[in-house]
DNA sequence: ATGCCGAAGATACTTCGA
């Protein structure tokens, strides 16, 4: 099996880039982030054609979520954003594939320390970690995918003076995302042998890609079972070389079995 | 160089992203 997460940063605007990655990616699940679009304009006789089932939750200009799942695949219960956390934003949809527990995130930004958005952001984290915990004791076959908005070490950012104590970084927010892993959720990616220098996202401004100023901030987190079975983690930085590219790039986890 | 780029709602700019 197959997994991915990719921030798309507008589904409208990189519906030909996900179409043409899956025709080269044939993944059984991709989570997309920041789709920006409410459920009546979801391209889903597009995604159908391509041969995936979508699953969607989305809002206007905004945040939205969408797991596309292979045809012949066997989902079930799916669920929309954090059961019992009181949020008006779309940011979770999760659902069990072929017996894994597929959960698709987009965590708050959280624009600056001293913002409501940061205190929104860690409550949001608190709430997952609870929700996950919940979940974890229902599945022990558990992916959390998705757009983190957290760098996990200072190797994951290209500049770690410049960014120290920064939103994406702070330790409040190291924390929350240690709380996840504590659950018994490993990074796929640090399983396994990569390059220095390997992120998910670049900024668009000051040549961020060609630079290579980016930060790894899209996870796969898997849990014991998964890891065990995990083979590969690897970031696939094409689809940021392309003309008008999301600012992110999908990350791929192989699970046998 | 966070006044930079890009998307979206709107229609002259603003908000937000990370």
């Amino acid at each position: 099996m197959k997994i991915a997460t990719w921030n798309v940063n507008s589904l409208k605007v990189r519906l030909g880039h996900v179409l043409n990655w899956l025709a080269e990616n044939p993944v059984d699940v991709l989570c997309l982030q920041e789709t920006k679009l409410t459920d009546d304009k979801f391209p889903v006789a597009e995604i159908e054609a391509a041969g995936y089932q979508p699953l969607f939750a989305g809002q206007k200009t905004y945040n939205g979520v969408a797991l596309l799942v292979r045809q012949g695949r066997v989902t079930a219960d799916v669920t929309v954003n954090i059961p019992g956390f009181e949020d008006e934003q779309k940011r979770v949809i999760s659902a069990t594939v072929d017996g894994v527990r597929i959960v698709c995130a987009y965590v708050p930004n959280g624009q600056a320390i001293d913002s409501d958005k940061y205190q929104y952001k860690l409550r949001w984290l608190a709430a997952m970690r609870d929700w996950i915990a919940d979940e974890l004791s229902r599945h022990p076959k558990l992916a959390l995918l998705g757009d983190y908005n957290i760098a996990p070490e200072d190797r994951d950012v290209h500049d770690p003076k410049a960014w120290e104590g920064q939103v994406l970084v702070s330790v409040p927010e190291r924390a929350a995302l240690a709380a996840l892993q504590a659950l018994g959720l490993h990074d796929s990616f640090r399983l396994f042998e990569q390059a220095e220098k390997s992120f998910s996202w670049w900024d668009y401004r000051m040549l961020g890609f060609r630079r290579n100023a980016g930060m790894r901030i899209d996870h796969i987190l898997l849990s014991d079972a998964l890891r065990a079975a995990c083979t590969a983690c690897v970031i696939d930085r094409a689809p940021r070389k392309l003309e008008q590219p999301s600012d992110h790039t999908p990350v791929i986890a192989t699970i046998e079995g």
